[in-house]
DNA sequence: AAATCTATCATTAGCGC
DNA sequence: AGCGCTAATGATAGATT
């Protein structure tokens, strides 16, 4: 009688094997209990009995924060997620605003009689796309930042510079 | 020395309280190890600090469902935090760039023959501020994306504007 | 703070009912 | 099956290094 060292391994015998397994899950369960209540921790502990289908489940806490968590971090993500579009968003916008203000630049030092003949046709391509038809957005976009600047030059402007497309640098409609 | 009876109650002291913390984490762990392997059931607990943001879980069993999805997603949310702060560095730069683009704007207006004198104090300031001090900054910045563009007008510019602080728009030394 | 030790407490295997 | 018992193993609080 008393007691041997246990084996770590599969109980053959079906109705020890049982008896095991409840003595020890509420070992378990009390230990758990135990550590939660002098650590100050949530804890839980779910088994999955191999026959069954459906998984048991039990907890040292009343209201096991195992759902609640997990909802928590499926809002984080989508919240995480959500934020991250708003900054590709942004970032892509910028990006684009800093290309047309590069062409800006580029073509205001064309206008202040820079050679164009060293610029790659690619680019001068699109300056002239630009200088055609983004004129307007990008008219809008600075205007919009600068709106007080923007209308003291206009106030001011009374010569544009060398044509080009019809278009002069002044933000004159 | 020995061991006194274990009053189960929340342990005040922080050090004593950690010690507990793991020591009896372990045990449980090793508990459940045995009753998994003992009783063929796959069982898991989860241990929820509460100081703690991300809840801290192990298991028995190499991996069931519900860990193996945790793990996802603290990876995911990580993972996005992460992405969060690059984008939010990203853009940062970006507009950082943009304010400087558009002050490269206004420089080049005003070299033009357009008039200062409708713009506010401050501009006028940050402007000249902008042109004695930020010239190399804005350089490297534009010649880096630019780099081919600007090594063609380097080559090209003959003439620099009208000087201004010394300065001209042909990014020349 | 992490490892090791050890006396003691806590768990539980095997048994009988 | 479930409960109680008991001795042996297992876990661990507190001290030490």
């Amino acid at each position: 009688m008393g007691r041997m060292k246990v084996k770590l391994a599969w109980i053959e015998k079906a109705g020890a094997r049982n008896t095991t397994y409840k003595k020890r899950k509420n070992g378990l369960l009390k230990k758990v209990k135990e550590l939660s209540t002098l650590c100050d921790v949530k804890a839980c502990a779910n088994i999955y009995p191999c026959g069954g289908t459906v998984p048991e489940f039990w907890s040292s806490t009343p209201n096991p924060m195992d759902l609640e968590i997990r909802k928590k971090m499926v809002n984080q993500v989508s919240f995480l997620q959500q934020q991250n579009m708003k900054l590709e968003e942004q970032a892509l916008k910028q990006e684009k605003e800093n290309k047309e203000l590069e062409n800006i630049v580029l073509v205001g030092q064309c206008l202040e009689g820079k050679d164009l003949s060293g610029l790659d046709l690619e680019t001068i391509s699109s300056l002239s796309w630009l200088v055609d038809n983004k004129l307007k957005l990008v008219k809008e976009k600075v205007a919009k930042k600068k709106a007080e600047i923007v209308a003291d030059l206009e106030g001011s402007s009374s010569a544009c510079a060398t044509g080009m497309h019809g278009w002069c640098l002044g933000f004159n409609d």
